[in-house]
DNA sequence: CGCATTTGTCTCGACGTCAAGATTCTTGTG
DNA sequence: CACAAGAATCTTGACGTCGAGACAAATGCG
């Protein structure tokens, strides 16, 4: 039942018996893990012709539930990219006719993008399409291995708060 | 005990009551722990003045053993990027004295990328601190819940493979 | 109330990656 | 042993992201 993960930390021990390899044997994995679902989410994303920066735009508007509107600033903190990128990603979905820009009624330097009717369904179609692929990659750990990975996952997350 | 993802599953629930998000819990963190270690990983290796793509190749190289050579198809699978990312990336290690380019004896279409003295001490001060840091990271997981984790994460990846 | 600071968004140039194609050499077949 | 098919590497152009800076409007301080 070995993994690639496995070969690394062998690799590694071989060249370097004298280091503590343990946290390799996690954080490789998460970062591998991640590479894998990136590629998985692309695939459930594209009979919804939604590509992966769409979605995590889109999807952050859709949770701030009605009447779906955010600021450009709030949309790049809640995906970690930068100012410029996110212009960019909203002209791009406004030219898809998937969210549009109206002026900001409280502050007139301000921007709110909302989600149009049409970007409300793409990313709710696409995201029903994660969950099922998703659900497919869980499918074969028992419900409670999957709340306690889910627990252990959260207290590693503690350091980053 | 609430993290960034319980927040964002509560948001989805109250938006989408109608789906089951259990996958989220576990897909979502993960996601987002790669990213939090890839900052992490970017200050680990700041002090040897090493960048993320630069330790990726250089531990390919040095985990291969003496003479620490490899080709650049087999860096390229190891590394999983493209032919011509890994052109580059070779050149820019190579201007900066911590890989060479050897012809290959077998095979003269071929070339070896070797990694010099220099690159040798490189990638290992940089892989130390790179331990030091995901050590710190879990150094509030008792160790059997850490191995745990460990084999939770394997399993999960079993269906990429 | 005026002015400096902060906040919010967009513009622009540089850079790294990707995908496809070009080039050079090897391998297998008839 | 010639030649087609395949393999290994590099080149090129397009694209998305980043970071710094520009601009406009709001906020707070004296």
């Amino acid at each position: 039942m070995r993994d690639e993960v496995d070969e690394l930390v062998e690799a590694w021990a071989r060249e370097r018996p004298d280091l503590d390899l343990g946290p390799v044997e996690v954080f490789s994995r998460i970062s591998r893990l991640s590479r894998h679902l990136d590629l998985a989410r692309r695939k459930a994303f594209a009979a919804h012709e939604i590509e992966p920066w769409e979605f995590d735009v889109l999807a952050a508007l859709r949770r701030a539930g009605a009447p779906y509107e955010l600021s450009p600033g709030r949309l790049l903190r809640e995906t970690l990219v930068t100012s410029g990128t996110m212009t960019n990603r909203v002209d791009r979905l406004a030219g898809r006719g998937l969210v549009d820009r109206q002026p900001d009624p409280n502050d007139r330097r301000g921007v709110l993008v909302r989600l149009t009717p049409a970007g409300k369904a793409a990313v709710d179609g696409a995201f029903e399409a994660l969950l099922t692929a998703e659900a497919a990659l869980v499918a074969d750990l028992p419900a409670d291995e999957r709340e306690r990975l889910g627990a252990l996952l959260r207290e590693l997350m503690r350091p980053f708060h």
